[in-house]
RNA sequence: GGGCGGUUAGCUCAGCUGGUUAGAGCGCUUGCUUCACACGCAAGAGGUCACUGGUUCGAGUCCAGUAUCGCCCACCA
């Protein structure tokens, strides 16, 4: 921006500004703070988003949440690291490449581990590096530097650390237990990686006819294809119409195979029959049963979802498949005795919506009860504080009733399980480092365990290991604990709990302060984006058209901590405009700067505007440095938007242009000023255009082109700018031209119409007399005649009582006096209502005594100045 | 089966620990090429704060219940 008004462009063009700025903070470094020891560190960890893909508008709601925090932290002089980083995401990135892979007619099958693993990196090496440049392109002021990967060696190192650390303290078991299984993914689940879905299935009853008798007895069952599995029918010991059965033998149908009627406390009688087939590998509670009871294990699953040898006649069918065979089957022998409707949950891998398995197998647990109880702790003492608090509740009902973890995969792609089995004496060895010899019988042929960790085992060190642990590093030294937390509600449970737990049991401190959680995104119909309904919004195409500093607003006003945020267009633009009024108000000022225009604040400010926005101004900041240290943004965004377009430009900057070429007290001190502490508290939301116009506005203040904003002081209130009395008087200028134009709209006078106007007041004289020109302009009237209140008013005008003032209009003879006298009636019957009203509430003695004395004196004021109004009211009708 | 949240202007939403006449954006009506901005200016219409009851001097705000929409958790076959 140069000094002259036609050299800056009309509108604001965000790709023209946006795109230089970024680099030239990353060369100066100042995402990278500096370690002080004097200081408190500010510190947040991003969480990572996946290497898959490209970032979503909740990326985009992340980024812009923790730039504003940084950057005004930042602001604020603390050392601020928000550092950035990458998630592996096991699951999801083995598919897209696998997907990758089917469309060169190829496998992961084919290409071996070794060489699979080679093209995922090759993959993360290009997606990676998409996910920062989008992360830039959002104006994110976070440390590059400092920038990790999950599976770099440091955070690669801290997951064999925790998981040897886990294992020696038993903590981290293999055991055959009923797990979710993914027949697509072909891997084993943890619990919060099934989505349950209501279905409206079937409950088929189904007879199995008894050994050595006539008699049968009937099961229910939602899944008829596990009757393969099936080592036992249970009833309940309570259940008098079975008692005779126990101990009796089943036979299954088609396979012929014998098994016990057993007695056990987990049967429901009310519930279909009260006999209830038992399938030990494919049901949980069926593999407690079958425990007590000792129950053989029948799997009858391939991993793939089709049916194994067990299954006699439908071997090799699809179990879907295979549940049709025989259900057939069973009507062909008379076996099925009916079929009812059944709702009922049915579990969804949430990575592809396949119904998973529940299906024994040998995976790797930990038992995560010992972990919970710290992590309960950290929150109940309030080491931690969730917000919005609400979601406390939430967490902790989730942790009190937490079940093992199952965390290995049977993937490729993620943390290998550093676990090494010798092939000729059976030995188990756990290491940090590859281990190459048995270490009982010295046998070198050992093999490590073929599975992957879950990927959010690597993703709750994340907190410690991206700053080094379990390196005593100066960084974990010092950043450590973290400050905040700030991440979708949606991953309380898989990533911030765990976080929580794992932080506390690696380091024996707390991962973070605070857990700030923001609401997810949806479109202008309230629906969740999502790829599959095809309304996701790129941040990207958003940034080009509207500009990232107005995303950035859109994302972060008119919003509160957990709520979904729905974003339109309009919402877009209205962002935008801010954008370009913040733009043009700058224009203005700067364009009526001259080489020669002094710009130092003069000692003493007499000017009552001046006095005004001072006012106004240091009101905000205060305001402003509450709700941001309250984690209100929102709220906060609001209160600077308010000021800079509802008082600065509507206000302000109109009655400054009267004196702009006023040597003696010219108002352009005062306009640079507000604009100056304006862009700084503007600029953790709006990182770009603050940027730009700063640094024309910083010279004139006597600082350098070179200095940023990002680093200047975010502006703090001075208190002896503040000016009740001030702020009083100009509230009575703004109602007196509020009042005068909106009688010229009504009596439709010509815009460029002057009109005559007389004002009366006593106490507000001084300071309507000194206005005069201002309220001239403003309203277009001329001449002024500002006299006292027992001025003699004309019979023939429109008169509109303030508080304080009393504005006289002629209107030249356009006034209809009976349409007058009902407005002025109407008025005062508002008035006396709203007096007796007070007066009723001030007799009351219980709300004099009760209510605190600044609300009584207030009320008093009210009804004082209600009073003097109304009588002005009256005596004005009077005379009409 | 538990738990949580929403219900405030035509639409989308703010409104923190209860205290002026409940706000914003968009939309709507009227009028404006006012020398920063039509991505703008000025004026205006529009709300029983879902419902019922309670606490309180005072409730959009706190409590209880009801209705309705939505979300999360959950191994009844």
């Amino acid at each position: 921006m140069g000094n002259k008004l036609s050299e800056i462009p009309k509108a604001y063009d965000p790709q023209n500004v946006e795109t230089k700025w970024y680099q030239i903070w990353i060369e100066k470094g100042y995402f990278t703070p500096a370690i002080d020891r004097e200081k408190q560190p500010f510190v947040i960890i991003m969480p990572p988003p996946n290497v898959t893909g490209e970032l979503h508008l909740g990326h985009a709601l992340t980024a812009t949440l923790e730039d504003i925090m940084t950057r005004w932290h930042r602001m604020m002089g603390e050392p601020t690291l928000w550092l950035p980083g990458i998630d592996h995401a096991g699951i999801a990135t083995q598919f897209v490449v696998e997907k990758a892979l089917a469309q060169e007619c190829t496998s992961r099958q084919e290409l071996g581990r070794e060489q699979f693993l080679e093209r995922v990196w090759e993959w993360k090496e290009k997606y990676g590096n998409n996910i920062a440049e989008q992360h830039k392109r959002l104006g994110a002021s976070c440390d590059w530097s400092r920038e990790r990967f999950t599976m770099d060696e440091g955070p690669s190192k801290a997951v064999r650390t925790t998981f040897v650390n886990l294992y020696n303290k038993g903590l981290i078991y293999r055991g055959e237990r009923i797990i979710n299984w993914c027949p697509r993914c072909v891997t084993a689940l943890s619990d919060l990686e099934v989505e349950h879905e209501d279905t409206t299935g079937n409950l088929w009853y189904v007879r199995y006819r008894l050994k050595d008798s006539d008699d049968f007895i009937t099961v229910a069952t939602t899944r008829p294809e596990t009757i393969l599995g099936d080592t036992a029918v249970a009833v309940n010991p309570n259940d008098k119409r079975y008692v005779d059965m126990v101990g009796k033998t089943a036979i299954l149908p088609v396979i012929g195979r014998e098994i016990p009627v057993i007695a056990d406390e987990a049967v429901d009688p009310a519930f279909g029959t009260g006999a209830v087939k038992i399938t030990p590998a494919h049901d949980p509670v069926d593999f407690e049963v079958g425990q007590r009871h000792g129950l053989p294990t029948v799997n009858i699953l391939e991993p793939d979802g089709t049916m194994n040898e067990n299954a006699g006649p439908y071997e090799e069918f699809d179990r879907f498949e295979c549940r049709k065979r025989l259900v057939v089957d069973l009507e062909k022998e008379g076996l099925l005795v009916k079929i009812e409707s059944h709702q009922h949950a049915v579990g969804h891998c949430c990575r592809c919506a396949t119904p998973v398995e529940p299906w024994v197998s040998h995976q790797w647990f930990v038992k995560i009860a010992p972990l919970a109880g710290p992590a309960i702790d950290a929150v109940t003492d309030g080491r931690i504080e969730i917000i919005p608090e609400r979601f406390t509740k939430v967490y902790l009902n989730w942790l009190e009733n937490i079940r093992d973890w199952c965390i290995s995969r049977q993937l490729w792609w993620g943390h290998r399980i550093p676990v090494w089995y010798c092939a000729d004496c059976g030995e188990t060895m756990v290491g940090t480092d590859d281990i190459k010899s048995c270490a009982r019988c010295k046998s070198d042929k050992v093999e490590q365990d073929p599975d992957v960790l879950d990927t959010w085992f690597s993703s709750a060190l994340w907190p410690h290991s991206t700053l080094g642990w379990p390196d005593k590093t100066e960084d974990l030294d010092y950043f450590y604990p973290t400050s905040v937390m700030e991440t979708g509600y949606d991953i309380l449970f898989f990533w911030v709990a765990r976080m929580v737990m794992m932080g506390i049991e690696n380091t024996g401190e707390i991962p973070f302060h605070t857990i700030y959680l923001h609401g997810l995104i949806r479109d202008e119909n309230g629906d969740k984006m999502s790829k599959v309904k095809g309304n996701v919004l790129n941040p990207l195409e958003l940034i080009d058209r509207y500009g990232t500093d107005a995303l950035r607003l859109a994302l972060s006003t008119g919003t509160s901590p957990g709520n979904d945020i729905r974003l339109t267009p309009s919402r877009m633009e209205a962002s935008r405009n801010f954008a370009n009024k913040l733009w043009n108000a700058s224009r203005f000022i700067l364009g009526n700067i001259e080489d020669d225009t002094p710009l130092g604040m003069p000692g003493a400010i007499s000017a009552l505007e001046d006095r005004w926005i001072l006012s106004r101004l240091n009101r905000l900041i205060a305001n402003v440095d509450t709700l941001m240290g309250d984690f209100q943004f929102g709220e906060a965004l609001r209160h600077i938007h308010d000021f800079i377009w509802g008082e600065f430009c509507d206000w302000y900057i109109e009655i400054s242009k009267l004196r702009l070429n006023d040597k003696a007290n010219p108002p352009l001190p005062v306009l640079v000023h507000v604009l100056d502490s304006s862009l700084r508290l503007l600029h953790p939301a709006m990182p770009f255009i603050t940027e730009e116009i700063w640094r024309n506005v910083r010279p004139l203040l006597g600082g350098d082109v070179a200095e940023s904003i990002m680093i200047s002081p975010y502006p703090a209130a001075d208190a002896t700018r503040l000016d009740d009395e001030a702020e009083k008087r100009m509230a009575i200028i703004i109602e007196i031209v509020r009042a005068i134009r909106n009688t010229r709209a009504e009596f439709r006078v010509e815009p460029a119409k002057w009109i005559e106007a007389t004002i009366a007041a006593n106490e507000m004289k001084p300071t309507i007399e000194a206005q005069a020109q201002a309220i001239e302009t403003l309203a277009r009237v001329r001449p002024l005649a500002i006299v006292d209140t027992n001025y003699k008013r004309p019979d023939k005008a429109k008169t509109i009582v303030l508080d304080g003032a009393e504005v006289i209009l002629p209107m030249a003879g356009m006034i209809d006096m009976e349409a007058e006298r009902t407005r002025l009636a109407k008025e005062i019957e508002e008035s006396e209502s709203n007096i007796s009203r007070l007066e009723t509430r001030l007799a009351d003695e219980k709300f004099t005594s009760k209510a605190p004395s600044h609300v009584v004196d207030r009320e008093r004021e009210k009804l004082a100045a209600l009073k003097e109004k109304l009588a002005k009211l009256n005596e004005r009708l009077s005379e009409l």
